[in-house]
DNA sequence: AAATCGCTTTAGAATCATTCTAATATCATT
DNA sequence: AATGATATTAGAATGATTCTAAAGCGATTT
C-alpha cells in the first residue's frame, strides 16, 4: 500500500483530501499532482499562469518539469477542478474557483480578480444561434487605472 | 502630389474614404494600408486572424509580408480602427466592430458572433476596486454544438 | 524634379508560451 | 517482486507574434 510521499510538508488531513478530490476527479494520485493541487487549492481562490506555478512548485521544493505543469493543469481543468481564462493574449490564467463567476482584469498588471455571479446581474441575453446551446457566460470588466483628473 | 496607387481596385470614392479613414487614425496612406483596409472594411463587419487577412491579400494580389499585416492590425486598433477580441488562447482576434457590444464564441469552430450592445442587459455591475477604473465591459458566450436529446 | 529625412515594409531570425516525443520512472495490480 | 498501464522528463518542435537591420517609399524642402 505504498504511496507517493515525497510531499512530507502535507499533515494526513490535507493529504486525503487531496487524494479524495484527485481520485473523485478520475486521476491517479502522484506526488506532482499532489503537490500542485496542495499549492492551487490551499488558500482560497487563486488566478496562476503555468509559468508562475511552475516557479512556485520549484522554490517549495518540487522537482517538478514544465511539462508536467502544463499536464497537470490541462488535466485538471479537463477533470473540472480548474478553470481556465482567457483575458490575456500572451499568457492563458488558470482560476481555482469553478463556481459562475466573473472577472475584473487589470491589464496594465496583468491581474484577475474575482466577481461573484451575484455581484453582476445580466439581465438579457439574446437567443443563440439555432444548433447552439449556452456553455457559459463570461463577463470580463477590463480596468485602467483611474487617473486623478486635476 | 502622387500616392500610392497599387490599389488599382479601389474607384475613387472608396479610396477617398479609406485614405480619410487612415488620416483620421492619424496614420500615413501607404498602399499596404489602404489595401489591407479595404479589404478589413468593404463589406460590413468581420473578425480576422492575422494569419487569414495576410492570406486574404495575398490572394487578392499583395504583395505583404506577415510582419506588415501584424504592424498595421496593431496600428489600426491603437488608432482605434480596430478592437481586438481575446478568446482563443492560440490567436489573436481583430473585429472591425469598434462600437460597444459583445460576442458569442462558438469554440468548436473557432467562430465568433457579434451581439449588439442592446441584446445584452447587464443591469448591474460590482464597483471597482479604488485606484480602478473601467475601460470596459466584455460579455463572451460562449457557444456548444446542441446535442439532439433522443 | 532632386535631395533629404522620417516612417514603412521586408525577409528572416528571435522569442515566448505551449505541446510533442520517445525514453525513463512510477503507480496499482497480479 | 513482476507486470502493464499511466506519468514524468528533458529537450526538441510548433505556432503565433515580435524583433532586427536593411532597403523602400512618402512628404517636404530646395
Amino acid at each position: 500500500m505504498t504511496s507517493p510521499d515525497s510531499c512530507a510538508q502535507l499533515n494526513k488531513q490535507t493529504r486525503q483530501r487531496l487524494v479524495a478530490k484527485l481520485a473523485a476527479a478520475g486521476l491517479r494520485i502522484t506526488a506532482p499532482r499532489l503537490h500542485l493541487a496542495h499549492l492551487l487549492f490551499r488558500h482560497g481562490n487563486r488566478h496562476v499562469t503555468a509559468e508562475a506555478l511552475c516557479d512556485e512548485a520549484q522554490a517549495s521544493g518540487l522537482k517538478v518539469s514544465q511539462a508536467t505543469v502544463y499536464n497537470t493543469l490541462n488535466q485538471f481543468q479537463a477533470a473540472g477542478l480548474l478553470r481556465q481564462v482567457q483575458v490575456d493574449q500572451a499568457r492563458s490564467y488558470f482560476d481555482t474557483n469553478i463556481d459562475a463567476h466573473h472577472h475584473f482584469y487589470v491589464e496594465d498588471e496583468a491581474r484577475l480578480i474575482d466577481i461573484a455571479a451575484d455581484a453582476v446581474d445580466v439581465a438579457r441575453l439574446p437567443e443563440s444561434p439555432a444548433g447552439y446551446d449556452v456553455d457559459r457566460v463570461e463577463v470580463i470588466i477590463r480596468l485602467d487605472k483611474s487617473e486623478p483628473s486635476k
